[in-house]
DNA sequence: GGCCGCAAAGTTTTT
DNA sequence: CTTTGCGGCC
């Protein structure tokens, strides 16, 4: 008998009827903070403590960071240990499903995920390779890589996207699908997936093998959050995943907050929602717990002005009051930097808790100037946005040598790991790398290889560093060796003199690979850390965090990553027109786009929210004398459409 | 073929 | 501020 424990007191009448809805399709569309992802725990933990087996639902969230705390939250809402939930973003439980029923298709499971550095490696080896000595004009790696993920995320024809996104590149077409064909197929043979495979495949084993589907991808209940963002594929797996099990299935989002297109997200799954499924139940959440009135009459009064939405204005559930927004100009990017420092400094020093501070802004290179200023004053901050801590080229070097040994024909890792060997270049590595994936297993190549396919001298080095590569492998053979042992055998070998010469900073990034073998050394298999852990796209490291108290940090991040969380305090920097619609923001979707996520960093904010914005135009500060006083910035267009509710609202004298 | 050094051009937002 | 391209040298 279990103990009910599951308390639904502190949920209002709307997020009770969906907690306890019956089985079946249900939506919840409301506006921002109006408690969607608690419902969703909420009816997670409901669902279970009825009897539904935590490992056999499925919950799928936008991050790995929201997954995360959402089963915390769940299973601490319901009594004694039910067992682990089956939750994570539609890419890690992609990666899941496929290490283990991935055969079906073809798949080994010990494929290797590769990043978009690695995806634009592969492709630039395959255009030397197929087409040689090319145009000037013809496409970087970089934006055919952005091509044919389009065409997969927006589920469009390779050839609509080119005419559509790069017409200049159309008189290349044939080319296009020359090089795709071959990278595909390439990166096929490598048995490396990249982040849109992930997704094609699992869309592939659901459509492709519906018998076999019905007993894999059951799940008891099925609750998706952030709808909103999901592109045509993870659409098209949901209504797939619902099939299976009958209709049991909740998504909850809001339209309005919608903020990846450029990754194919598509609003209109939610909106659509209702016209795609029969039986579909619709929900509202109208009372908004995170915000004053003073910030809700902003959001309200900024998203009113987008024509494709479903409208819903956000009402304050409590009488709480604030201070209205406020905006602030400053004569430049340092003045900003020094002012939003000085700020928080006192705020600090009132009493505020630097945890209930966040600094949002539109891209990551916004963050610079106050980055310098917080380390001058020893304010302690965590950053979330800039390179990711296995993006650095040094944790690449390193996890490529533990990608080779548990996929042999990951030909990206090889030629990563080949190509710090001295005197072994594109051309030499290619040769070698093709004899290596003719062999099954790396030690039969013999501890002479590459003998007769070098020259003399650079042999001489090359047969050092193929037996490290050997030692390292039989090492990973050994019964009780672990990733960690592998991680500090590689820091032993030729590439801890590699990482000096090659690296300034080393030390720092000595620091950061011994912090990948304290983390590796809680996942149970170097094949499990390998697998699991690129897809956290964490931010750790040695960069991330400065200052000196060990505790509470202020946040910086940028507005796009800050979805779904909240702080008291908030300050949104470069909040000026350039910022959010600049010359890529052309049709009025791009402007709807950019007014969303415009509308998601205000609606952040539960009472502070100050708006800054450089007026002098010149985002390289004083030192750099070049664009001086070229132009000057005019606020934000959105905060103009918000006027009236802010503090101090701007006359028209004050805009340039 | 490999590699060093210098000049030039390119940058949203993320799983 | 970092990736990319190219000329010249080993
Ligand atoms: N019934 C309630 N009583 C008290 N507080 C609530 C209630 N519902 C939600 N909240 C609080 O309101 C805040 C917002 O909730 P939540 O993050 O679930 O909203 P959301 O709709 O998912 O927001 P967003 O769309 O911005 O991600 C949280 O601090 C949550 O604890």
């Amino acid at each position: 008998m279990i103990l009910v424990k599951l308390n639904l007191s502190s949920l209002n009448d709307d997020q009770l009827k969906v907690v306890t809805a019956e089985k079946g399709k249900h939506l919840v569309l409301a506006g921002a903070g109006t408690g969607k992802t608690r419902t969703l725990t909420y009816r997670t933990a409901y669902l279970i403590e009825k009897g539904m087996s935590p490992e056999n639902m499925l919950l799928l969230t936008f991050t790995n960071k929201a997954a995360r705390n959402m089963m915390f939250q769940a299973s601490s809402l319901i009594s004694g240990n039910r067992g682990r939930i089956n939750g994570g973003t539609f890419h890690s439980i992609a990666n899941r499903y496929l290490r283990t029923h991935g055969k079906l298709i073809g798949l080994d499971n010990n494929f290797s995920i590769i990043d978009s550095e690695d995806q634009r490696d592969l492709v630039k080896a395959t255009v030397a390779e197929t087409l040689g000595k090319l145009d000037h004009y013809f496409p970087t790696p970089r934006v055919l890589i952005e091509m044919f993920s389009n065409s997969i995320n927006k589920n469009q024809d390779l050839e609509d996207v080119v005419v559509q996104n790069s017409p200049q590149s159309f008189e290349y077409m044939k080319e296009i699908f020359d090089v795709y064909a071959a990278y595909t197929k390439r990166k096929w043979n490598a048995n490396c997936l990249d982040y849109d495979d992930l997704l094609i495949c699992w869309h592939r084993l659901l459509a492709d093998f519906s018998e076999e589907s019905k007993e894999l991808f059951f799940h008891e209940d099925i609750l998706v959050d952030e709808f909103q963002d999901t592109n045509k594929i993870q659409g098209e797996i949901v209504d797939l995943l619902a099939n299976v099990n009958g209709g049991k299935l909740t998504v909850v989002g809001d339209d309005c907050q919608s903020i990846f297109a450029f990754r194919g997200a598509v609003y209109e799954n939610i909106l659509e929602f209702k016209d795609r499924h029969e039986d579909v139940k619709i929900h509202y959440l109208k009372r908004n717990y995170r915000s004053t009135s003073q910030v809700l009459n902003l959001a309200n009064d900024i998203i009113k002005n987008n024509k494709k939405q479903f409208y819903k204005e956000l009402v304050p559930a409590s009488k709480s009051v604030g201070p209205r927004p406020r905006i602030m100009p400053l004569p430049n990017v340092n003045a900003e930097a020094t002012w939003v420092a000085k700020k928080i400094a006192e705020r600090f020093q009132d009493g505020f808790r630097l945890s209930e501070m966040a600094v949002l802004y539109r891209n990551h290179s916004h963050s610079a100037f106050l980055q310098a200023e917080l380390v001058k004053r020893n304010i302690p901050y965590q950053i979330r946005s800039g390179v990711r801590f296995l993006e650095q080229a040094h944790i690449k070097d390193v996890v490529a040598h533990l990608k080779i040994l548990i996929n042999s024909k990951d030909e990206i890792a090889w030629t990563r790991v080949i190509g710090m060997c001295p005197g072994i270049g594109a051309v030499r590595s290619r040769k070698l790398i093709k004899e290596i994936l003719k062999s099954k297993n790396i030690a039969d190549l013999g501890q002479d290889f590459g003998k007769d396919l070098l020259p003399e001298k650079a042999y001489r080095n090359w047969v050092i560093f193929f037996n490290e590569i050997l030692s390292l492998s039989s090492l990973n053979h050994q019964e009780h060796s672990t990733a960690k042992d592998l991680i500090v055998k590689i820091m032993e070998s030729s590439y801890s003199d590699y990482l000096q010469v090659k690296y300034k900073n080393a030390s720092n990034r000595e620091d950061d690979i011994n912090q990948l073998a304290q983390l590796s050394d809680s996942y149970k298999s170097l094949k499990s850390f390998i697998s699991d852990f690129v897809l956290l796209g964490e931010m750790f490291g040695s960069d991330v965090v400065a200052g000196t108290d060990k505790g509470e940090r202020l946040i910086l991040s940028t507005i796009h990553q800050s979805k779904g969380l909240e702080w008291d305090m908030i300050w949104i920097i470069r909040a000026c027109d350039s910022s959010f619609c600049g010359p890529r923001t052309v049709s009025n979707d791009d402007i709807e786009e950019e007014r969303r996520v415009f509308y998601v960093a205000v609606t952040r904010a539960k009472r502070f929210l100050t708006f800054t914005y450089p007026i002098i135009a010149n985002e390289w500060g004083g030192a750099n004398t070049k664009f001086q006083g070229s132009d000057m910035n005019k606020p934000c267009r959105f905060l103009l459409e918000g006027n009236d509710s802010l503090d101090k609202p701007f006359r028209s004298s004050f805009i340039y």
